[in-house]
RNA sequence: GGGUGGUUAGCUCAGCGGGAGAGCGUCGGCCUUACAAGCCGAGGGUCAUAGGUUCAAAUCCUAUACCACCCACCA
């Protein structure tokens, strides 16, 4: 075989050339009848809306370094991909595209706006996948799902009833957050605070009494003054304690509201009394429900003000009305003062308007039984949180977990799949379920009467005039009618499911729950989810509650948390800022393999990454380095077929045995890093085994041995581990070069993961080391004191220690890495004329400048040398006279502190000896 | 208000109990036939501050300061 490389690498041609190869061969795609150990992972899905950020990049990246590692490593691997609905920003987009158009989505009525969705996922969503792609990623692509596909929905409808039928979900009347701009509910997750600079507004609220008396409130919204049903105070607190009780009027609207005791109230804050509306604040919401308020909703679902309001304010948006009222009340004398005032405001996370506190009907999941669970899968360790400091953050969340409002007000998601009845009254819910697909009989069911059972959500069936009717797995057929009273107009609750209730079942629906499929069976749990941290309560938790309820095992054993990809200086990527690095452009820029291996190796744990193109330069002159490497190897050993016994250890010499101790070394280091999720480590491990100790010395030493086969031969084995090693995280360069390799399989995707031969890790070689610094030690005379690289000064070496004759045989090997006329002398040579001298354990150096040198940059450099041993021998002695060091330190530490020792005092007689000489010059 | 993480070379960051490391940048010298996207050499840090534990602390503990982030019913 004889392959030679190009002069230089380009990445373009080579990655696409190389993915497609992999595709056709198959080698992404798992095995449902395979020997081999499972590996699983599940993407987190991106939204379908979505293009490659570095997020994704470095989430991707990181999961895909694990399949690589594991499918080289003799595991079934898959890697389900997929994209997420992604429900209010999907609509969002296609509702800017029809607006174009001129058109809002209640212009093509909820069919055809979904239809128009659809296609616009047929024709769009295919973006992000395209780019995972690019990105090398390998996922088994026969497994791509979408959160609102076929199964998908089925296994939706499943948990939806399943948590139904167990009162684990509920319809009720709450206060929660709403987006005025989306129209919708939002979970408590969904709202982003921000600190704001505002007005701390004080109102006067008059005695209904005494009309001369009044109290002082404080608030930042005054425009929900208009659903004030009390005014709180602290009971210990003095100035206001006989006013319990007494009634108020409340100012502008003219109604009795009264005065009422409640710890809440901070007797330190603003006046001490806070205006309560129970409709449009959550800490009021849950004062009111204590002491039995009337909610007195004044915002409606736009963000206007709404009966029953004075009409003058009935219409007006929250802010404007906000104005108007502030006017009002110091006109009409109701304004005690403004102060400026800075607290945070909920925004909605997809549109960033402000959000509303609504009192609403909604579907809730009630989470705290499923949470509890959830807890103890991490406290007992089935789950493991990596790193570790994320538990706590896990536990904090889940322990204070609220009830999980999943109703969304949009179209664009899985329906709610609940029907109702028009024509029927209701005091009762009739029930029906179908929880098998082939179930096509009549609905039937039962009725559950909830006032008899008690049920939370009595109350709001008073409100509905409709029998519930829940659809099973399986959609109510058309033209399917009301079991009581027969009427053939079902209505499907119109609100659709929060996307994350989908994604929480991404682990097991992926994988064609709730079928039994040999997928789940031989994939579930999943080995490990990959992820920011940004989504652990969003994503994580939920998936490990829905898991443990579902499949009664948990989704993943292990949680690998990666850090936040920021700018160069440390600020948050966003749009706005325009700081976006894009991936697509990076990889264009410098090759996939150069960016994949930056993010790697800035992934360290628990660490935001700081990205800058520099950084990303810098390792692409690393693949070039690689690449260079690869071609001298290639030129090299030409027509060299690789033989094993070549490897023999008789044919081997001190440096095949030094470079095979490195890499051997490496294999440990990397395989350790990659197990333990440590890939900044990894990345080091490999750049440092192939830059360093490969190409600057191995390389160069093989170049005195070329036509040796057993250097040929590890030049080769070391070149084609290494590029094992790296094979995740450079996917492509590996690929390429191990192709023009002799002696390799069809791909390097399923080539076999290297394994450490602890026989040469275990091996001593401490003359190469000891080689390696005597070349050093006469580069850096030459360099210190002016010669020419290309002048070979004559130099001599006098080994004293007769254990570093050794020095001998590597004679040629100084004289061509350190460019000299290498000659070993006999005898001491006491003084020497004209010569700079160096020591290096046991072995004198003279490097002989031929009369260019200058006695006093000599003299300089000397005594340099004998500070900076001073210090060593001043600091080794000091720890060596202390009792308390000798007594309490490990025996093979104060060893080697005493040779260190003597060869520090040997080496500073020696320069000293040498100074002396030069002085008399 | 509660919590987490960070503070190490000019910049970006590893290291997390045994004499301070990498990449980029800087300075000096080299086109040495794999690589100038390179090679060789050099300089640069009381490891935020103050205490403590230890024979030994960048590393463990306790405070403090500053910078990030997360959570909370901050009227």
């Amino acid at each position: 075989m004889e392959e030679t490389l190009a002069k230089s690498y380009e990445p373009k041609s080579v990655e696409e050339k190389w993915y497609k190869y992999w595709i056709d061969r198959g080698y992404f795609v798992s095995h449902s009848n395979s020997d081999k150990p499972p590996f699983s992972m599940v993407i987190p899905p991106p939204n379908v809306t979505g293009s490659l950020h570095m997020g994704h990049a470095l989430n991707n990246t990181i999961q895909d370094i694990l399949a690589r590692y594991k499918r080289m490593d003799g595991f079934n691997v898959l890697w389900v991909p997929g994209t997420d609905h992604a429900g209010i920003a999907t609509q969002n987009v296609v509702e800017k595209m029809i607006a174009k158009e001129g058109l809002n989505r209640h212009h093509l009525g909820r069919k055809a706006f979904i239809e128009r969705v659809w296609k616009w996922k047929e024709e769009s969503g295919n973006t992000i996948i395209n780019q995972l792609k690019r990105l090398g990623c390998t996922c088994d692509w026969t497994h791509e799902r979408f959160t609102m596909d076929e199964g998908l929905s089925r296994a939706v409808k499943t948990v939806f009833l399943t948590l139904f039928k167990e009162k684990l979900i509920e319809r009720d009347n709450r206060l929660i957050n709403w987006c005025p701009r989306c129209e919708t509910a939002l979970s408590d997750l969904e709202v982003d605070y921000e600190e704001k600079n505002g007005s701390l507004y004080y109102i006067k609220y008059f005695f209904a009494q005494d009309p001369s008396n009044f109290i002082v409130v404080a608030t930042t919204r005054p425009e929900t003054m208009l659903g004030d049903t009390a005014v709180a105070v602290n009971p210990e607190d003095k100035r206001y304690k006989d006013m319990i009780g007494n009634e108020l009027i409340l100012p502008l609207v003219n109604r009795k509201i009264p005065i009422i005791a409640d710890n809440m109230v901070d007797k330190d804050f603003g006046t001490g009394a806070v205006k309560i509306t129970p409709a449009h604040d959550f800490a009021d919401e849950q004062t009111g429900k204590r002491h039995n308020l009337a909610f007195i909703s004044v915002i409606d679902r736009k963000g206007k003000i709404c009966d029953p309001s004075p009409q003058k304010y009935i219409g007006l948006d929250r802010f404007e009305a906000r104005k108007l009222i502030v006017e009002d009340l110091k006109e009409q004398g109701f304004l005690h003062k403004i102060e400026s005032y800075k607290h945070s405001v909920g925004h909605c996370y997809r549109c960033k308007s402000i959000i509303e506190p609504l009192l609403t009907l909604q579907w809730f999941v009630r989470i705290k039984p499923l949470a509890e669970k959830a807890v103890e899968a991490v406290r007992s360790g089935k789950i493991k949180i990596i790193p570790e400091q994320w538990e706590n953050n896990y536990f904090k969340w889940m322990e204070n977990i609220q009830d999980w409002c999943i109703s969304r007000q949009i179209w664009w998601g899985h329906q709610i799949p609940v029907f109702y009845c028009p024509d029927c009254d209701g005091d009762k819910i009739f029930i029906t379920m179908r929880e098998n697909q082939k179930d096509t009989s009549r609905l039937t069911g039962t009725y559950y009467d909830f006032k008899k059972e008690g049920l939370s959500f009595e109350k709001i069936i008073e409100d509905i005039d409709y029998y519930l009717i829940l659809s099973g797995a399986k959609p109510i057929p058309e033209g399917e009618n009301c079991p009581r009273c027969n009427n053939s107009n079902l209505i499907q609750d119109p609100d659709v499911l929060d996307t994350w209730f989908s994604s929480a079942l991404w682990p097991f629906s992926t994988l064609g729950w709730p079928e039994k499929t040999k997928d789940l069976e031989l994939f579930y749990p999943t080995s490990v989810l990959v992820t920011g941290f940004d989504i652990l309560f969003f994503w994580v938790a939920r998936m490990i509650m829905m898991g443990l309820k579902f499949m009664g095992d948990v989704p993943f054993r292990d949680v690998y948390i990666h850090a936040l990809v920021r700018d160069a200086s440390g600020q948050k990527m966003s749009k706005s800022k325009g700081n976006v690095i894009d991936p697509l452009i990076i990889m264009d820029k410098y090759g996939t393999d150069a960016f994949r291996f930056t993010l790697t190796a800035l992934a360290a744990q628990g660490r935001d990454i700081k990205l800058s193109e520099d950084r990303i330069e810098g390792y692409r002159h690393f693949v070039n380095k690689i690449w260079n490497a690869s071609r001298f190897v290639l030129m090299n050993i030409k027509d060299y077929v690789p033989q094993a016994e070549h490897m023999d250890e008789k044919n081997l010499s001190l440096f095949e045995i030094w470079i095979l101790k490195k890499l051997n070394q490496t294999i440990l280091e990397v395989r350790e890093s990659y197990e333990s999720y440590n890939f900044n480590n990894a990345a080091s491990a490999i750049y440092k085994f192939l830059w360093n100790d490969y190409c600057d010395w191995y390389i160069e030493i093989s170049k005195l041995r070329i036509e040796d086969d057993a250097v040929k031969y590890i030049l080769w084995h070391c070149l084609i581990t290494a590029l094992k090693l790296l094979h995740p995280i450079m996917p492509f360069v590996t690929e390429e070069i191990y192709s023009k390799l002799p002696q390799t399989t069809e791909s390097i995707v399923i080539s076999s993961f290297p394994v450490a031969d602890e026989k040469f890790i275990s091996k001593n070689i401490d003359e190469v080391d000891h080689f390696i610094d005597i070349v050093r030690s006469i580069r850096s005379i030459k360099s210190e004191m002016n010669i020419q690289p290309a002048l070979k000064p004559k130099t001599s070496l006098f080994i004293e220690e007769p254990s570093k004759l050794y020095i001998k045989d590597f004679g040629k090997y100084v004289e061509v890495l350190a460019r000299c006329e290498l000659a070993f002398s006999d005898k001491k040579l006491e003084k020497v004329k004209g010569a700079a001298y160096a020591y290096v354990s046991g072995v004198d150096i003279w490097v002989n400048l031929e009369g260019m040198i200058n006695v006093s940059d000599e003299i300089n450099r000397i005594t340099k040398e004998i500070k900076k041993t001073e210090k060593d021998v001043e600091f080794l002695s000091k720890r060596l006279s202390n009792e308390d060091y000798l007594r309490n330190a490990p025996e093979a530490v104060v060893e080697d502190d005493k040779i260190r020792l003597e060869n520090f005092r040997e080496k500073l007689k020696k320069l000293n000896d040498n100074l002396n000489f030069l002085k008399e010059l």
